[in-house]
DNA sequence: TTGTAGGCGTTATCAG
DNA sequence: CTGATAACGCCTACAA
């Protein structure tokens, strides 16, 4: 008489039994066949595939305290730029018993607050966090998780644990110089979302036309919606009315550049001779565009793929000598922003 | 003397012991606040947070043989198509207890036969599969689940459970028929990936063409080679070189549009004029393209809100009437295919 | 409303 | 190499 039911699967006492074994044998069998003999490794193999056995996995991480989760935050599942360095964790992790669990904070820092409060309650292997601006109380959960943490996209000082970006405060002053050194001179900035890393972005940006003597904060454009090729146009458009002295635009990533770009066509705008674009990210469509876009090429699969090997390093006992990896980042010109012919011929 | 050291965290029975009360009464205040005296709920929140407490995902787990826990599998990451339905599915389960375990079969039924294997063994509450391509195995797994299962984003004869999506088939065929309406002559066919889902498309295109007699194999142009928007541009350019006649293009999805419309400027082919394009999809920056795509619109929010749905009626006894929703598309059109001039105006 | 007893399916520990 | 036993942390069932 039972005095409770399971789920009425299967569990590895019927194997056991089936293949006239202990069910720790079983369980050995199949975490670690070489520690079985052949010939009930081939028993228990054969009731396996009979009862269509499959382990149950909370069963085996309550037992064992170890969960094989990696927890994954990541502000957005639309955004191209988390879904490059997403594919590069599920590549990396793939060979490994390691399972993904994503959470999507929707840039909320509360939100993303909560989603670590979930899955810390699953014992996670590893965490791998985007950003650096987690809430005070989020920090001290993931401080006191007693696992790997890495935080992704971006580098700061401080570190909960491990880091694996750029500055973006640098990118934003790279891209806004480019467009200096290209001989534009009356800059605009297209932001969308306005998140931590894309303010940062504009803060580059503003610096490095303020030490040119040229910074001028009506031609900063900016909206707290989620961003779009449309969005891009309809900024640029309205920044342009505003100020048709307007000849160059840093857009915060590279759907607002496309927008602008396609804005600038729609507007007999010419580009790059009227009006330079670049772009933040460099997504595979900035150099099949037409004019080809420039942009700040960062490497995030890269960033992934660095974030789950500083994981394994920990986990196998030998941590990466460096806590901080800055990946960098390159500036792509291409014809968006491209005047040398320009320059190249002297002043108009 | 402990026989054997768990993780070292606090569990309910330390709550239990600081708040001086049993661990079943923890239990039910953290599960069900209202089933617990008020002062007893004061004093076990205190000792909750003092001991920085976090419930046990797996211990729970095996003792309900519940695990608040749906699978879901998509083919990519990177493509934008899924992570609107992906979003939506979070979306709707944000405000249930219900997780998202991700996983990423990179187009391989195989590979999504091995994930579904893996996911079971967390006995998911749900599960949300893409696609109605599984391997008889993998199709196996899932009837023998014992819970929902939802095949999203297409539909078809004999669903494993549930089912929403639309017909590929016929939206291939849609766009096809809206090019010859328009008055293209030599229709072509831009192909990447040639999964499932895009052979339909093919199809659908094909059996257009042949209805109106004018199909012409030489006119296809595939790869299996993932999509993109420069792979678009250098499909276009190849077919147009080797069939200078060709006077339209139907894209298999909107990064090849897009690639398509960049290549057909570079090579200074206007469009629609000379060249007619339309995309599948309907992604946002089709509409803000200059000029603007034409492509068809498929409910990829919908998709992931309606398999929610369907999963969370069955999950409260009130199975949805239908077991296929079929959510359809509808055909955009825009300057890209748009010759209502020319057809106005007579024949050239 | 609160508590007692015991099991969920697996694995660590210790023997043989 | 194999097995008996007792946890892992929580929850169901039943009782008070």
């Amino acid at each position: 008489m039972r005095k409770r039911k399971g789920a009425g699967r299967p569990t590895i006492a019927d194997v056991a039994a089936q293949a006239g074994v202990s069910s720790i044998t079983v369980s050995r069998a199949l975490r670690d066949p070489q520690k079985v003999s052949e010939r009930l490794r081939a028993k228990i193999d054969k009731a396996v595939r009979a009862l269509n056995y499959i382990p149950d996995t909370h069963a085996s991480a309550l037992a064992s305290s170890r969960s094989n989760v990696v927890a994954v935050l990541v502000p957005s599942l639309t955004n191209n730029v988390f879904s490059d360095t997403l594919r590069a964790i599920y590549d990396a992790l793939d060979a490994s018993p390691l399972q993904v669990q994503l959470g999507n904070s929707r840039y909320s820092a509360t939100e993303q607050e909560r989603l670590i409060g979930i899955f810390l309650s699953q014992r996670p292997t590893a965490v791998i966090v985007s950003g650096i601006d987690q809430t005070p109380a989020a920090r001290k959960m993931l401080e006191e998780a007693n696992c790997p943490v890495v935080q992704i996209m971006e580098t700061g000082p401080d570190p909960i644990d491990m880091m694996v970006g750029f500055s973006h405060y640098q990118g934003g002053r790279a891209a806004a110089q480019h467009l200096i050194d290209q001989g534009y001179r009356h800059i605009g900035f297209l932001g969308a979302r306005m998140d931590p890393r894309t303010t940062r972005r504009l803060a580059g940006f503003r610096r490095a036309l303020e030490d040119a003597g040229m910074f001028d904060p009506d031609l900063v454009k900016t909206t707290t919606t989620s961003s779009s090729v449309t969005l891009g146009g309809v900024l640029l458009r309205e920044l342009a009315r505003h100020r048709p002295d307007l000849d160059a635009v840093f857009c915060n990533n590279d759907d607002l550049a496309l927008g602008a770009l396609f804005g600038a066509q729609k507007a007999g705008i010419s580009v790059p001779d009227q009006l330079g674009i670049a772009g933040f990210n460099d997504l595979e469509m900035m150099q099949a565009a037409c004019p080809s876009l420039t942009s700040i090429r960062t490497d995030r699969y890269g960033i992934g793929r660095h974030a789950v090997n500083m994981i394994q390093a920990v986990l196998e006992g030998t941590p990466p000598p460096e806590k901080i990896i800055d990946l960098g980042f390159d500036l792509q010109m291409r014809q968006s922003s491209d005047r040398r012919h320009i320059l190249a011929s002297g002043p108009a």
